[in-house]
DNA sequence: CTGAAAGCGCTAACAA
DNA sequence: TTGTTAGCGCTTTCAG
């Protein structure tokens, strides 16, 4: 805790000697109470303009006890920044943020890192990798905490979660409908929870239409580019290749097209492919990638008004836990198997 | 500023009472000042543990004058955000600060936005689009401050950038002693210095090898992959098409060559392609990408390296204004163009 | 409508 | 080695 630096701090005093009045009010303007006559209340106006002050927001903090910032945990692990989720979360949160005027922390968290909540006014969590204990922490300081990407069973605490379940059983009921029969998946990173959920997804649409889940079919990887086409030509060259593949997220099928292409397999004629994601890159290439919108954006947002609500809220409410839905995006990349067709 | 949430604090007052110590002594054991007996300061530490009490940074803030946290503003524009390179700022940037105990404030701003540095410890900002006024800000508050990835030319500030016209001159240079004499550009979007710099790198190179600059062969962008697609088809359609196109991002030269590849060009017997970014997504797809390294991960943590320094320091140290240089990463997406071969 | 004064949680002299 | 106390910059009763 030591270090750090001074910069000579322009006080709520200055100001007041300034405009000639006392600094309480100064700082009823400040916090725009009415009660301050319009004459005083301009010679505040002008020295705050003059002198260019901003008030402490630690100096607040201290005295209201009541907090404006936040703290946006994300679990630092490698994959997790490879994906268009994360960013998508930021830039949603941060714009919410300045629009609701909260600051916002950002934390890069491991196991090993020490959070510091005291005087946080509230927490979003971002996935639930191997932060489960700075959760607890929280919940158990009583500061307003959500949760999001992550439908938490066991702590008692809010979440805000994307259907990937009924996301991905979407995506493989409609390839089922399609008629495909041999549909094989690429997984993402199965810790996280919306891998794993995409993957259940997936299964039970294949049991629900009893087709056999078949392990060759599956193929599990980091989320990345390079083992989405490791996975792609390993699907591709099977001798009984599936006519369609439902890949975890939007990055990895574009990459699985890739390898199709360049073996020549064209699609949709030959393999269809669903990704996950709705990334914006999915539109360009020259077949558009049909794929599950989740709605990231609404996520962050949800989130933020949810703790938002949570830290103006004087009583502890009971904890709301949803699921948000998706929607599949039907475009260019997935038909009928050709034999159905021939 | 009326708004957020009250959590009873824990204070070091209840840490000294279970200690049965005063709250200097709490203070000492937080502070690792020494001289604290032995016995008091496990029973300090003791009862730190068992209340989990953590102190508030505001407190601390206020009290020392001294600030641990600090604020990475970022310009919220569309583009940005569609960037390789923000992500990997943030990465680099937060993994840092929370290696130097610095708490990290995200800002998304935009020229509404009301930046309050008031007991920020320092600032870097990223990018400098629209927020020239917010850096004088912090300057004239005399916060520690830097730059990042713009070259400030025209302010007394830190700053760190890419060396981007180098790189582009010595992407274009290495296509030039290929035997390329028609080299396309497709630029980045321009009001950000990095673009302007790799386009001023494009036509620094050809004038020093006295080839043309040719408007028809400069396609200007905003970096995204729909508007590379649409310069990629304009370009390649051309009559007299460029034998090389040096793009000023990895996904739109990825995009790119999509198109290429879809028109039937072939990657790099007939046109050759380089990037800029070193965008991990280069080295798949059929043809690896040849582009240019930036060094992003190095410039952040450099910026807060330079940033704890100064805000380390009692007086005001002279402010360094430094270029990165960047590397070329020769891949497979280049060769010698045709009509000079056969 | 305005000012004086107490206090938020902590640190840093200063005393003891 | 430890405790007492005066602030840090601000908000908020409570008098006036």
């Amino acid at each position: 805790m030591r270090k750090g630096s001074t910069s000579k701090t322009l006080s709520i005093k200055d100001v007041a000697k300034l405009a000639g009045v006392s600094i309480s009010t100064v700082s009823r303007v400040i916090n725009k109470n009415s009660g301050v006559k319009n004459r005083n209340l301009s010679k505040v106006q002008d020295a705050i303009k003059q002198l260019n002050f901003k008030p402490s927001v630690f100096a607040q903090r201290l005295a209201t006890g009541k907090s404006n910032v936040i703290s946006l945990v994300i679990p630092r692990f490698e994959g997790i920044f490879y994906s268009f989720y994360v960013l998508e979360l930021i830039r949603g949160i941060g714009t919410m943020a300045a629009v609701m005027n909260l600051d916002l922390l950002l934390h890069l968290s491991d196991e090993r890192s020490n959070l510091n909540f005291n005087g946080i006014g509230g927490v979003i969590f971002a996935d639930l990798i191997k932060n489960k204990p700075f959760v607890e922490d929280a919940v158990a300081r009583n500061i307003p905490t959500v949760v999001i990407n992550n439908y938490v069973e066991d702590m008692n605490v809010n979440c805000i979660a994307i259907d990937n379940k009924g996301g991905a059983e979407h995506a493989v009921n409609y390839l089922i409908g399609l008629g495909h029969k041999k549909i094989a998946h690429i997984t993402g990173e199965l810790f996280t929870q919306a891998a794993a959920h995409r993957f259940e997804g997936y299964k039970a649409a294949l049991k629900k239409h009893n087709l056999p889940l078949e392990d060759r079919y599956v193929v599990k990887t980091d989320y990345s580019r390079g083992q989405a086409r490791a996975a792609a030509e390993r699907l591709l060259k099977l001798p009984d290749a599936p006519t369609a593949i439902f890949v975890a997220s939007d990055s990895m099928a574009l990459e699985v097209m890739a390898v199709a292409r360049e073996l020549g397999i064209r699609i949709p004629a030959d393999i269809s492919i669903v990704g996950f994601d709705d990334n914006p890159s999915g539109l360009y290439g020259p077949v558009a990638l049909t794929t599950v919108r989740q709605p990231l954006v609404k996520m962050a947002q949800d989130s933020l008004k949810e703790l938002n609500a949570l830290m103006n809220l004087k009583k502890k409410a009971g904890v709301k836990k949803v699921y948000l839905p998706t929607e599949l995006v039907v475009r260019e990349s997935c038909q009928s198997p050709q034999s159905a067709h021939t």
